[in-house]
DNA sequence: GACCGATCGTTGAAAATGTCAATGAGTTAT
DNA sequence: ATAACTCATTGACATTTTCAACGATCGGTC
């Protein structure tokens, strides 16, 4: 509980490096992951098993195959994300709809409304990473970051 | 060498989890992770080897402890990245101008001639990662990201 | 000038993550 | 039917992260 949040400059962002996309992405990711788990923490979510929860709470029936391909995960670190929410009520697996293989992660009532707080929480980190943006300028973040990934 | 880069867009990417700009930081930082490493094998370097060395040779004489800050790594990882770049004759470790407890990595003529080549095959493969982006809008997240980090 | 707390680089160990190969069940194509 | 393939899962292995401790050095205080 420090009074103030000095932002420092380091002396090394002036030199080229700092124009450096992939050192950016880093610092920025950093940053922001510490505080997020900080914030999950409360609700014994880390950043991974939140994002596996809001998936399993969008609506879009994921299977496991597609967290992983999304999340840039192996599929073996999904089984212990997804063992864990099932283990603590807040998904569950279900079969395939088409195919008895796959296996689709789907929020409890219960994770559904732990997701709805933590959510709310994410956003607040959200927004303090990024106050020194307008509002307009975050809009811009966001919408050239998913042409980046998606065209 | 596979014929088609096809972008493909996945199904999840509709939900409202694709505006998470978390999540779009570390999907970015993935995917630029593995090409940027895979770019630098060549030379002997990963991505953070090559920030080290890239720092080296900016002329700021970065000492460990600033490395490790803007980088967002625990000093102890600084010490096995200096070593091997040392190793290698690529930097050197100076003694602080001021403080003896602190070291000044600064790259050697080898690794100056190095860090130039491999600085090329990042260019471009940061223009690669980016080419669904025009150049203002390259321009525009550049700029964006780096006020977020430092106002 | 001698102490005291703090910082820098370094080491090493423990915990967390990432990576990969192998497997059983289920699918698709031939 | 058979063969090749994909999915979730397991377990082994390597890498990375995280932390505590240490000697050397610094800055301030008596």
């Amino acid at each position: 509980m420090s009074g103030h949040d000095e932002v420092v400059i380091p002396r090394l962002a002036e030199g080229a490096v700092a124009n450096d996309i992939g050192l950016l992405l880093a610092k920025l990711r950093a940053a922001g992951s510490e505080f997020n788990n900080k914030a999950l923490a409360e609700f014994g979510l880390r950043e991974r098993s939140y994002s596996v929860l809001r998936l399993a709470c969008s609506g879009l029936e994921p299977t496991q195959r597609e967290l992983a391909d999304f999340l840039a995960l192996d599929p073996s670190q999904i089984v212990a994300l997804v063992d864990d929410l099932e283990g603590r009520g807040l998904v569950s697996r279900e079969q395939g709809r088409t195919d008895r293989r796959q296996k689709i992660v789907l929020a409890t009532p219960e994770g559904e409304r732990l997701h709805a707080t933590a959510e709310a929480a994410m956003q607040e980190c959200e927004a303090r990473q990024f106050s020194t943006l307008t509002a307009d300028e975050l809009a811009t973040v966001r919408a050239l970051l998913r042409k980046a990934l998606w065209g």
